[in-house]
DNA sequence: GATGAATGAGGCTTCATTCAT
DNA sequence: CATGAATGAAGCCTCATTCAT
């Protein structure tokens, strides 16, 4: 995917128009229908091509998801990095880690739907590209064991459940949205905030 | 599936033997490789059989999903009824919403993999089950919102959130799990008491 | 294939009816078109199919060609075997080569065609074939230069060429006719009695 | 192929350079992999082009192969030729015949494969080429019984055999080689000599 | 009840070919 | 002259489904 940070370049690519168009078709339909689903015929034709077409610019369906998944999961990696990064410097982990789950969910809903299917195509991948997957997946796991870290050494996080769990506990109550909620009719900021209220406070009131 | 709920009758329908385990079979793998992932020829063979048996006992692959979906729902709903009703005397909402998420959890997390496979279907379904599956999955729906919306009118939980909008956040702290917990190697209501733990009080102690 | 040998039985097995029909329709299209020439849906077509029924009996084109080529071989092999057993004992090595010379020659202008189309297919077959047929040639070559090395050490032979260019001169007789010659119109045995007699002394009379 | 014979010419069309080139590599593909195992992309590659750019040259990939065979058996036809026109005044049919024999051989094995192309590719065309290069064949298959008329009708050459026979038996002891014989790792004109030797005197020493 | 055998539709992919640039 | 990009047809193969046995 070559333009998908870009800011002012009107057209960086010509050329590359149309296999980005593939890719954004293919991670729609991929997220909306699976990997099995969704056919090359499918994505050929909601990218205005006939199946054969797709070859010229790929070498088989696998790397379209490959490519996909990349994107998909780097973009979630950027976007989060950038977000902690501006608070950096603050010591308030509740804000850091707010952020970062807004970002990450901006990214989720953004129009792309490269990191939605992300999310869920994992179950469904075949097996010559769930390794290079696992490894991306690692990263970004890693990524917030570390915020998570140092909130609990600062004291602000509970600290009688494991850091790996949290950050589980996180994107179930991130991702899961994906399943549901309709981001053309509601705001993806509104939802976020309520994510990040739960997730930090939970459901009950103290006692 | 016919005769997952019995307790004492020895056998109901010596026939139906084949049909669960077809069922059985089914749900594991739709689990596992998605809807157009799971081929009638993986579930015959991995039930030990001839893929022209299948129709013997199913008149079609959708009837398989279908069966597979309402068992799953099914069970859930009938466990998170039961668990509840063994609290309901009691005015602790917690305690309520406790033993309703470890129902949960435990039923998505047993050997046959219905409840897994309802959850994580849902995206990749042909329109054709959607419809019968979507009713299915309201009625889950109010069920917890029942118990949410008792929760809330004794003040004990947040009221500043919807109670849908609770819901779906409590579903995803559950099911999210599915996509990485092996349940081979750790207790699951270990799991769910973590769970538990979170979703009432989150991640961060309060101020 | 299962029955290119059987004499007497009139049906040994009923069930490799169609997978045999297949072999023999794949081993005469080889012969005429080629490897990349014979397509799966022109085999299926001439044994009466459709291209898909062909994977009911073979898992692919590959294991198809692979068979036809190891009957092809293993017919001559036997062949020539069982006509210079009948005549070991004698001494009269050109009765014996000229009785492996026929055999090799009836059996490439049988009706199966599957001899035809192993001499003709190997400039032509996947590499992932060509290991296998590679070994079954060496050892139908090794048996024709036990012929050859007895009758030269008999003192019979042309002694100043190898007996390995021997073999591919006697080999280039027999096959190239089936370049050419048309088995419906003139006899085989009276072709391979004339190649019998230029292999053996020439075109040109002595001097 | 417009260069392949000209001696002094230094350019005679710069223009058809990269025509040449297509059929030089068109040749020695066709002659490793057949006709259809050889795509225009391959060709296209292999010349350093994209495969568009052969419609340039040539209207179509029969085209291609017409011209290639034409050229695989004029160049034949010219070798035999002119070998056989410098013995012509001698009365030697043994010399005249083994200088045919040797020309065609080293025509065959040298570096431009089209006469090997042309000797291999012959079962595998597709109808609409075959006519013309079946009326190629004839003329190159009349040259030689020419050749093996007079020498029959000067008693040198064996009077039981008829001459066409004898036209395939000398056509199957050289074309074969194609088959089996490196010519970069041996010696063309040894092979040949050998060749000579059989052909003419055969395997057998004479009783 | 179950299977062997077959099929039509459709999946991924390759190919010869076209054509605007 | 050559290429980038696309296409329709066809290639190999898989799938849900059928049905006689």
């Amino acid at each position: 995917m070559s333009d998908i940070f870009y800011d002012k370049e009107i057209k960086i690519d010509k050329k590359s128009d149309t296999r980005d168009l593939i890719l954004q078709t293919a991670a729609k339909l991929f997220r909306d229908h699976g990997y099995s689903g969704t056919t090359l015929r499918l994505i050929a034709n909601n990218a205005g091509l006939k199946a054969g077409s797709i070859y010229y610019h790929f070498t088989s369906k696998e790397e379209i998801v490959d490519e996909v998944l990349n994107v998909g999961i780097t973009s979630l990696h950027v976007a989060v990095q950038e977000a902690v990064a501006q608070a950096q410097n603050k010591e308030d982990h509740r804000e850091i880690i707010g952020l970062a789950i807004k970002a990450h969910m901006r990214v989720v809903f953004s129009k792309a739907d490269f990191s939605a299917a992300n999310m869920r195509l994992h179950s469904q991948l075949p097996d010559s590209i769930l390794d290079q997957e696992t490894v991306r997946r690692l990263k970004y796991g890693e990524l917030w064991d570390g915020l998570l870290l140092a909130a609990r050494q600062s004291g602000e996080l509970r600290q009688d459940i494991g850091v790996g769990f949290l950050r589980q506990f996180i994107l179930g109550a991130m991702n899961w949205n994906i399943e549901w909620f309709d981001s053309q009719r509601s705001s993806v900021d509104a939802l976020a905030d309520r994510v990040v209220h739960l997730v930090f406070d939970g459901v009950f009131l103290p006692k």
